[in-house]
DNA sequence: AAACCGTGGGT
DNA sequence: TACCCAAGGTT
């Protein structure tokens, strides 16, 4: 009888398995749910490099989900400062209150579901692996994987569904967790998006894209959209050995996090140029950042001032600035006014 | 349902 | 350099 895709899949991962900090090595008992979902919800479009030490630095400060529930929402969003996607982060604080209000995470995949900040691939992901529930993971590595492997030539986004059928196809009953996992370290080592290593895969010879001869040419994609350059300024207001931070509003770029003053930019269009308040500017700079749908050239103006701007912000101390919680793009610009 | 939402690393 | 890409979710 032929070896199925699983089985090949799975004797793969037993002795190829990636040594993850929030990973049970094969053969172990799953890991802690909440190191499972605190570790998903980072990996969301995040690679594995780039959330190390942030789950290092989570667990050891919240080593449960009812630290991190009882956590200042101020603190958490500063935690996750430089990760990007900061709706994740909000969306960690909600669903942290509403697991610690309800006694423990929710123990099926629909269950899950309903928590947020968790679409359909990390409520899958956590029903299997925390929870050893058959669930059919998809990732952007299964999208890969099983295009490849059953050579789909429609391309995404429309194949999502044929893609979804053919991994619940090949998904086994057991060790459905392992078999995600798998499915994604394949995915992420040998079944690479380009130069896929398949001399080296446990499904060489049973993927219908290596026999058809170009397997990295799958999945085929849409062209992207080119990306809008947009011009803005941000503002550095020092008096006394601190600088005025503000809070940006809770929806849209950046949302919820400290941040300079500026002056209004967006995706959508260039900033308005005018400062929070009268100041003798000197320039300190142009910080170039690349957003993921827009482009934006950063020019900071630095000032000392006796007074406080108009609205809402704080003083922060200089020599904490690190402590902020600044994401990157302002981080590069507090670096430029420093230098 | 297409658009919005970050960042760092690889090529 | 410029582009692509990564364990997606929300609206």
């Amino acid at each position: 009888m032929a070896a199925t895709v699983s089985d090949l899949l799975l004797d793969w991962y037993d002795a190829h398995a990636r040594d993850l900090p929030w990973r049970a090595r094969p053969g172990e008992p799953a890991p802690d749910p909440y190191r499972v979902w605190l570790s998903e919800v980072m990996l969301q479009q995040t690679t594995v490099a780039a959330v190390k030490p942030y789950f290092a630095a989570f667990t050891t400060r919240w080593p449960s989900v009812e630290a991190l529930a009882a956590a200042p929402e101020a603190d958490v969003m500063a935690a996750w400062a430089g990760l990007g996607y900061y709706s994740r982060a909000r969306n960690l604080v909600k669903c942290a209150a509403a697991v610690a209000e309800r006694g423990g995470f929710p123990e099926t995949e629909a269950g899950l579901r309903e928590l947020p900040g968790l679409g359909a691939y990390t409520a899958a992901a956590i029903a299997a692996i925390a929870f050893g529930e058959r669930a059919v993971v998809v990732d952007a590595n299964v999208e890969r994987v099983v295009a490849r492997l059953f050579a789909v030539e429609e391309p995404l986004p429309a194949a999502r569904k044929a893609i979804r059928q053919r991994a619940d196809e090949v998904t086994p009953d057991d060790r459905a967790g392992d078999f995600a996992q798998a499915m994604m370290d394949l995915g992420a080592t040998i079944c690479t998006a380009r130069d896929p290593k398949c001399l080296l895969c446990p499904l060489s010879e049973v993927c219908e894209g290596r026999a058809a001869g170009d397997p990295a040419r799958l999945p085929i994609k849409a062209a992207k959209k080119p990306k809008p350059v947009r011009q803005g300024q941000a503002f550095w207001i020092e008096r006394e050995g601190a600088v005025w931070l503000v809070r940006r509003a809770g929806q849209g770029m950046l949302g919820g996090m400290r941040a300079l003053p500026d002056d209004g930019w967006s995706a959508r269009g260039n900033g308005t140029g005018e400062a929070p308040l009268d100041a003798s500017w000197d320039s300190a700079g142009l910080v170039r950042h690349s957003f993921t749908h827009f482009a934006l050239e950063l020019s900071v103006l630095s000032a000392s001032v006796e007074r406080d701007p108009d609205g809402a912000g704080e003083w922060w101390p200089l020599e904490r600035i690190e402590e902020a919680g600044l994401p990157t793009l302002f981080a590069k610009a507090a670096r430029l006014a420093l230098a």
